[in-house]
Parts: C-alpha cells; sequence; structure tokens
DNA sequence: GTTGGGGGGCACTTTACCTCA
DNA sequence: GATGAGGTAAAGTGCCCCCCA
C-alpha cells in the first residue's frame, strides 16, 4: 500500500474518548535550532562512522557493522521529523549533510521513524477500542438485564408514583433526562418550576420501578433526589 | 490513451547490538 | 563474568503507486 504524502500527515490522527486522554506527544517540543551543526557529534557512539564506510558491507567486504546514531543525530532526527513526516530529496541531501551521514540513513531513519510512529497509533487504538469494547459489553449487560426485568413487569404498564400525592403517574408525564439519565416528572407542578425525580433510570431502573415503587425507600429519594 | 522506467513509500524481514535475569 | 532470551533500531527486500516522457 502507497501512502501519499498527504495521507502522511494524517498518520496522527487523534482519539478522544470520555475519561480517556491520550498520552502527550512523545516528542517534547524543543528550541532546537534544526539548521545548526550538531555541537557535540557524538562519535564515540557510532559502531560503524556514518560517511566513510560508504561501500562497506557490500558484496563481500567484512559484514555489517551496526550504526548506532548519536544522542544529538537522533535528537536532530527526531527535531525535523516533528516538523515533517517526509523529506524531500533537497532536505534529506541537507540534513545527511548535517548529521554526517549518508541520505540513505537519513531517508531509512525516516521510514522506520514513521513506522514506529503508526505502530504506537495503532497500539493507542488498540487500547482505546479494548476500553470501548468493554464499556460497550457492561451497558449492553445492564440494557439487556433491564429488558429482563421489565418483561417480568408486562403484566401491567410501569407506573410510577407520584412524589406529591403518592398516586400512580401516567407514563406520558414521564421523561428521561439525558445527562443523569433519570426520569422525571413534567408538567405536573405547575406552580414551580422544579423537577422532581421520580425514579432513576439506570441500570437498576426496572428492579426500582418492580421492587421500590410506593416503599419508604423510592419515597425518600424522591423526596431528596434531583437532577 | 497507453506504456515503460524511475523514484518514493510501505510492509515485512533480517541483522547487529543492548539489556537483563 | 559468561550466557541466553527478548527487545530495539538500522538496514535489506519486494511490492505498489505515482509521475513523466
Amino acid at each position: 500500500m502507497a501512502v501519499s504524502p498527504s495521507s502522511i500527515s494524517r498518520l496522527e490522527l487523534t482519539i478522544s474518548m470520555p475519561g480517556f486522554s491520550p498520552p502527550p506527544p512523545p516528542f517534547p517540543s524543543s528550541d532546537l535550532d534544526i539548521n545548526q551543526l550538531p555541537s557535540g557529534t557524538g562519535e564515540e557512539e557510532w559502531i560503524t562512522a556514518g560517511v566513510e564506510d560508504e561501500e562497506e558491507s557490500t558484496n563481500g567486504g567484512p559484514p555489517r557493522k551496526k550504526l548506532r546514531l548519536s544522542k544529538e543525530q537522533s535528537r536532530l532526527l527526531e527535531e525535523s521529523f516533528r516538523q515533517h513526516h517526509t523529506l524531500n530529496p533537497r532536505q534529506k541531501e541537507a540534513l545527511a549533510l548535517q548529521l554526517k551521514l549518508r541520505p540513505r540513513q537519513v531517508e531509512v531513519w525516516f521510514q522506520n521513524r514513521r513506522a514506529r510512529s503508526k505502530l504506537k497509533q495503532t497500539e493507542m487504538e488498540c487500547e482505546y477500542l479494548k476500553r470501548w469494547f468493554g464499556s460497550l459489553t457492561e451497558q449492553n449487560r445492564r440494557l439487556q438485564r433491564e429488558v429482563e426485568e421489565l418483561r417480568a413487569l408486562k403484566v401491567g404498564p410501569p407506573t410510577v408514583m407520584s412524589p406529591h400525592s403518592c398516586e400512580p403517574l401516567p407514563a406520558s408525564t414521564l421523561t428521561m433526562c439525558p445527562s443523569c439519565e433519570r426520569v422525571t416528572t413534567t408538567g405536573l407542578d405547575k406552580g414551580s418550576t422544579k423537577t422532581t425525580t421520580t425514579a432513576v433510570a439506570t441500570p437498576t431502573t426496572a428492579a426500582t420501578l418492580s421492587s421500590k415503587v410506593g416503599t419508604p425507600a423510592l419515597q425518600s429519594r424522591q423526596s431528596s433526589a434531583a437532577c
């Protein structure tokens, strides 16, 4: 699959989920000037030097030694990656010159860096989907339980006792508050704007309706709870 | 409009080195 | 200190897509 530069720039998609904030970007911002040569080249960290052994390790030479980038080189590459995830040939050449690397090495580094970035993103997405799945599973379980309990109640329509008159309320007067998932009565208290919480439309709604309607426990909740 | 070559990116893999038990 | 397993990053390979002549 080939990815155009425009889609590369979309690599860092973000996912927002309630209660789940993604980790901060992996590269803390720096005031590094990318056009400056590294102060310390850190060449002591090189297993194999960069440009010098250009044609080594090919056709019958000694086994290739692994290049280890110095901290400064890595820092510059990361900084450059933060600015653009792909390089045009001139940028690649300039960066290679600056880092005393071959352009091919810069190119490889960017390729691997993009792969790591994508892998990280995929892992984050996987984590997010796992959490989402767990949340949906839990919600599904609750709803199924509720359905079963409502089915058990199907003998008669669910009734909710008015907190004021202790009379059963018509279902048409019940509305669900989307934010707190409570069932409220509306349009009854004409003299007051207060909305009275009557029953809880949470996973325990059906259980509440079936077992606690009209009981002192619910009535005390009815009078105290507010949306 | 079709075709072939070149360049660049990506996925997958190999390899060398590092860390840690 | 030697050693093997596992992890990480640089590099190799093959394929695909895009552009251009």
